[in-house]
DNA sequence: GCATAATGTGGACAGCGTCAACATGAGGCT
DNA sequence: AGCCTCATGTTGACGCTGTCCACATTATGC
């Protein structure tokens, strides 16, 4: 439960929050899942942190580099979140339809987080002026796409328009069905949507039949 | 020529501006393509303007009213870019080789836009929080759809499916693109590559050949 | 045990969006 | 004509923000 003493009580804080740079993260994540990435803002992270305003300049040069951490933690969600999917998808026998079924779980667990967590989503690819080095949430789109090109349903010399375009994809449907472009769908009539968008890149785009008909 | 003697030089102003609105808007639209959409604000439009800052609130409710405007700008002058894009095209004898090339130069015109103007594409999508009933920077891409329809290269059953993938994949293309997530690619051969992308979603995605082969 | 570095506080400044009260000018009425 | 009214622009204020500075407090290495 609780370590130490200072949950919300007014009891006397150590006057070194010891945990500050941790508790300014994680309350500005949820400043983001409650009102989205414009809502983070540093006094009103330090306020519930219980912290004076500029102890925050501390452990953060910029709100850009708060902004930065809060993206990093974000996308780690969506990255949880397309694991989870691909935790959840269902065993094929042949490496051909285990590298599809791959592909298509991590493009589905993308989709539906953005559907489901609007907030975080744009939270993670929020414009935070600070150029992140790991690019994780993709790593497990790549590994997908290594699947399919081991499965010869990508020909190698396609191989990085093929990446490129699954990833554009699902990263635009994503986009596009937070703004409601797609028109006025319920939720599960876009997961619908979105299913049926990956199963014709699946069946069209990345391959052609696993043995590449001739003309 | 002029009809208003009130260009930039510090005569006294008529003290009813008569075209503040439109000025607002296209000062703000500078605004945004200097510093990108979060550059838009009321009091530095006012002052490009040569007006008190809350002369602005008679022409708009609110800051984000404003930001609609200047987004709505922005997707115009998308659709320009994508037209003209569309007018250079070459010109094909079949109708589905027709019907390819218009859907190829329209995402052609999106991407290249995109990445020529990052902060004018950037602001025709910021978000504005007032749903925008025109949403004009489509119907480009719906006429090329159409047009793809009316060769019979969407079967029509996967007709709906089909204009969310290419939607999403060049509205995709170009955010990540911008958001530099391909690798430290120069524009050229960024380019390219979205030209590739185009080219996989068109010889495989769209169809599988004029007369839909059984399998 | 004390100097020093790390961390948190308080006060200030400029800029922002926005509101209320007031000033100015244009247009319609008689 | 003259007046009244309404649209438009101005001034000043409030509370919020990010950020800088000087200062207070605590942890740490000698």
């Amino acid at each position: 439960m609780s370590e130490r003493p200072d949950e919300s009580d007014e009891v006397a804080r150590p006057y070194h929050h010891g945990q500050l740079r941790e508790a300014l993260i994680s309350v500005s994540l949820q400043l983001a899942e409650e009102g989205g990435p414009e809502a983070i803002s540093i006094r009103e992270a330090a306020r519930r942190a219980g912290v004076a305003a500029n102890a925050a300049y501390r452990h953060f040069e910029d709100l850009n580099h708060l902004r930065g951490e809060v993206a990093a933690r974000a996308r780690a969600q969506l990255r949880d979140a397309m694991q989870a999917e691909l935790d959840a998808r269902p065993r094929r026998r042949t490496e051909a339809a285990r590298a599809k079924e791959q592909l298509s779980a991590v493009g589905r667990g993308y989709i539906r987080f953005a559907l489901q967590s609007p907030n975080l989503f744009r939270s993670a690819w929020m414009d935070c002026a600070i150029p992140d080095p790991e690019p994780s949430a993709w790593s497990l789109l790549l590994e997908a796409l290594d699947g399919c090109a081991a499965a010869g349903l990508i020909p190698s010399n396609e191989r990085e328009a093929a990446s490129a375009a699954a990833w554009s994809l699902v990263h635009g449907f994503a986009e596009l069905a937070l703004r409601g472009l797609f028109g006025p769908h319920d939720e599960a009539s876009i997961d619908r949507l979105g299913s049926k968008v990956l199963a014709l890149f699946l069946t069209n785009g990345t391959t052609a039949g696993p043995a590449p008909r001739r003309r």
